[in-house]
DNA sequence: ATCTTACCGATTTTT
DNA sequence: TCGGTAAGAT
């Protein structure tokens, strides 16, 4: 019997209140996880079968935990229950009934790359210009389309402008194509699902009449689409229990409306209000600290967390001169934790992007610090890993065009592109799949080379259905790798990377092997489904060996008793895209709070002057973020430094003014090249070399250039005798400092 | 058909 | 620096 006991007034209230809507509004370490599992266990209890329960978690990873934590509490009955995120959900319920929508059951999940292959065909198709157009901001119009649920037509009527129509044209040329590939995407997830339930009443009351309890966590982070499911399986019985806390949602680029939990109370009238706001986790100084730059949003519901735990340390605060002095500061103060006793588990790295990584890397590797990187290159984002997956897929929906065009050619077997268009060609006319087109390639006026090359590989696709039916999965898997030639044609390479291709095709073959194990229902089909929503982040677990390295983002929901946010300057973090925007810089602050609020007894906060990234050198102002915690929760990390090198006084003049420095500040790094690991930092060819003979002369205030990556500008002024030179690239890039002699520029023609 | 080379452009966060 | 792509060479 689960004991509520344990619980505070009001998480026990949450756990207890199990009829009609509530809202708990659950603040950074609120103990909201504990007060969400012994719900469910509570419920359990009493006697409410497992199957009715819902419950939608952020990661799989969550979903995972909390089953587990609820199987522990209630003496596993909780089997039955749904937990796991939306897109898991959606895709389980389609699996059952998307044939209504007139799908097959076998559809694909198409991931961001096949959407990509996707836009760059059809615009080539529909002839639109790729400059004006490019991919991924057609791939974003029609995500947020998907999300707000509009159609292409209604997407028109809401932007009537001419440059409209072209996106428009797109979203509705992607849309077929996705159809005629048996395919969705990860918005499709949620839209097809919620197409599925209001447009077929009994599929939605069946759901209904089952789903009779609903709980959502981090609902902050909802969207239109997922607002709408929630609305419709909760149906008239309304027993939805949501949770979340608006000063964590930093999802809004994906869509999420942080509307859906600032109006909860309206949209769910009679709605009871549960607020977490005791901290389990951190130290009244954290806690303080990041309750003050949380106060300067103007978009949040008030609220101010607190503590009955000790006061702790101090923050620490630390300016580097460059990135590289930033990682060794981080290294050594892990290090040291680590000699106290912490366990390297308990520490974490946060960083704004992924691309921050490399360096804190190569300072860990140095100081023989096991690290584990979470995000970034996936397993499954591997080219070899993908092109295996293709033939699997293939396989399995053989209208997957994406997959065939992957792999026709995969290794090599002499079909080029001409043969490929012809067969598509035929197919279009046909209205039938490229796999079926090429069957008939006899018919389809193609020469005798290509035919034969052709029926090569459509034998090889026969043999492989046929054995798919036979063998079990695993082995399945490796008769793919072994028929195909996939793995051959790397066996015998020379190519030193080709070793590890190798050895992920192999590991490929035991994740099946194992998946199968755990799921022997599931088969192929599930594993394609569990590689498409399953992330590698969902499997961070069991590794308190290592220090963890990971986004602002992933480490949200997480906790650790020491964490670094690193590279807190102006233009990092909050990233530059952000300052224009009071609405993003919000949403930039509450993933500062996010990152503080992570650590339960240190926290450091870390920055450089100098930084090289996006192969560059900026010279950036510390973060405002920093400057709006109070100096008395702060104390300066390695070197003495007194408030004003906090750097804040100028924190706001240069904002967002990149300065790329003289030739010799590059030298210094190395200009940010890799150097081996293991080796010392000492002889490293750097690519800036020698400053050229004085070009120096070349550039005067008023003349036009060119930049190579900025396009025209005009020079502003020249300083330090012809040294530098500030130009303003006009309003999508503003003013540059940049080096005469190296920066890749020169004077227009006018 | 495939391999080689030379350019260009871009760089947030992820279910 | 990196990766993708277009044009040229074998």
């Amino acid at each position: 019997m689960t004991d509520l006991g344990l619980l505070n007034p009001p998480q026990r209230e949450a756990a207890e209140q199990i009829e009609g809507p509530v809202l708990i509004l659950a603040g950074a370490g609120s103990g909201k996880t504990r007060a969400l599992t012994f719900r469910m266990a509570h419920m359990i209890d009493m006697g409410i079968p497992a199957w009715s329960i819902l419950a939608i978690t952020f990661t799989n990873k969550a979903a995972k935990e909390m089953r587990q934590r609820v199987d522990a509490l209630c003496g596993g009955g909780a089997d039955e229950a749904w937990v796991m995120t939306f897109h898991a959900c959606c895709a389980r319920i389609l699996r059952r009934d998307i044939e209504k929508l007139g799908y097959k059951r076998e559809f694909t999940i198409y991931d961001e790359d096949d959407k990509m292959v996707v836009i760059k065909r059809l615009i080539k198709e529909l002839a639109i210009n790729e400059k004006n157009y490019p991919p991924r901001s057609v791939r974003s119009v029609i995500s947020d389309a998907k999300n707000r649920m509009l159609s292409p037509q209604e997407w028109l009527e809401e932007n009537p402008d001419a440059r409209s129509k072209p996106y428009y044209k797109l979203y509705e040329a992607y849309e077929r194509t996705l159809k005629s590939n048996n395919a969705l995407d990860f918005d499709d997830l949620l839209v097809k699902t919620l197409e599925l339930l209001s447009q077929h009443p009994p599929v939605l009351e069946s759901y209904q009449r089952k789903f009779k309890y609903i709980m959502v966590d981090e609902y902050q982070d909802t969207n239109a689409a997922q607002y709408q499911l929630v609305r419709l399986l909760s149906g008239e019985n309304r027993n939805l229990c949501v949770v979340g806390d608006d000063d964590q949602s930093i999802y809004s680029w994906r869509g999420a409306d942080i509307r859906n939990i600032l109006s909860f109370e309206n949209d769910f009238p009679g709605c009871k209000v549960i607020r977490l706001e005791e901290n389990y986790r951190s130290t009244s100084t954290i806690l303080d600290a990041a309750n003050e730059v949380i106060a300067h949003n103007r978009a949040r519901k008030a609220k101010r967390l607190w503590t009955k735990g000790e006061q702790g340390e101090r923050l620490r605060f630390f300016r580097a001169l460059d990135e590289r002095e930033e990682a060794a500061y981080v290294a050594e103060n892990i290090q040291s934790r680590i000699r106290e006793g912490v366990s390297p588990g308990e520490i974490a790295v946060l960083y704004r992007t992924n691309a921050q990584s490399r360096v804190l890397e190569e300072a860990l590797v140095r100081k023989g610090i096991r690290y584990g990187v979470y995000g970034g290159l996936k397993f499954y984002d591997r080219k070899e890993v993908k092109d295996a997956i293709a033939y699997l897929r293939l396989l399995v929906n053989p209208a997957d065009d994406v997959s065939l065009r992957r792999i026709i050619n995969e290794p090599r077997r002499a079909i080029g592109d001409s043969t490929v268009d012809t067969l598509e060609a035929y197919a279009r006319q046909e209205g039938i799949s490229l796999l079926n087109a090429a069957l008939a390639c006899d018919r389809v006026g193609l020469g005798a080379r290509a035919v034969s090359a052709v029926k090569g590989f459509t034998n090889l696709i026969t043999s492989l259905l046929m054995k798919m039916m036979e063998l079990s999965p695993g082995d399945f898997m490796q008769a793919l790798i072994d028929d195909t030639g996939l793995i051959r044609q790397y066996e015998n390479s020379k190519e030193p990377e080709d070793e590890s291709r190798v050895e992920n095709l192999t590991e490929l073959v035991s994740a099946v092997t194992e998946y199968d194990h755990q799921n022997p229902e599931a088969g192929i089909l599930g594993f394609l489904e569990n590689v498409a929503l399953v992330t590698d982040t969902d499997r961070l677990e069991e590794k308190s060996e290592m220090v963890t390295l990971m986004t602002l983002h992933s480490a949200k929901g997480l906790e650790f008793e020491a964490v670094f946010l690193v590279g807190l300057e102006e233009g990092i973090f909050p990233i530059t895209r952000a300052l224009m925007e009071e609405t993003q810089l919000e949403e930039e602050r509450r993933l500062m709070y996010v990152g503080m609020t992570r650590a339960k007894k240190w926290l450091y906060l870390c920055c450089a002057k100098s930084r090289f990234l996006f192969n560059q050198r900026f010279d950036n102002p510390v973060s405002r973020f920093v400057s709006e915690i109070p100096r008395e929760l702060i104390s300066s990390g390695r070197q003495a430094a007194g408030p004003a090198r906090l750097g804040v006084a100028n924190a706001n003049q240069r904002l967002g003014a990149k300065v790329v420095t003289p030739a010799g500040a590059m030298q210094r790094t190395g200009g940010g090249a890799k150097m081996p690991l293991e080796g010392i930092p000492g002889v490293s060819k750097g690519f800036g070399a020698r400053p050229q003979a004085q070009r120096s002369a070349l550039f005067h205030a008023g003349d036009r250039v060119r930049h190579r990556s900025f396009g025209y500008g005009t020079v502003t002024e020249v300083r330090q005798e012809g040294k530098l030179v500030v130009v303003d690239f006009g309003e999508r890039f503003g003013l540059k400092v940049m080096a005469a002699d190296t920066a890749p520029m020169t004077l227009a023609e006018e």
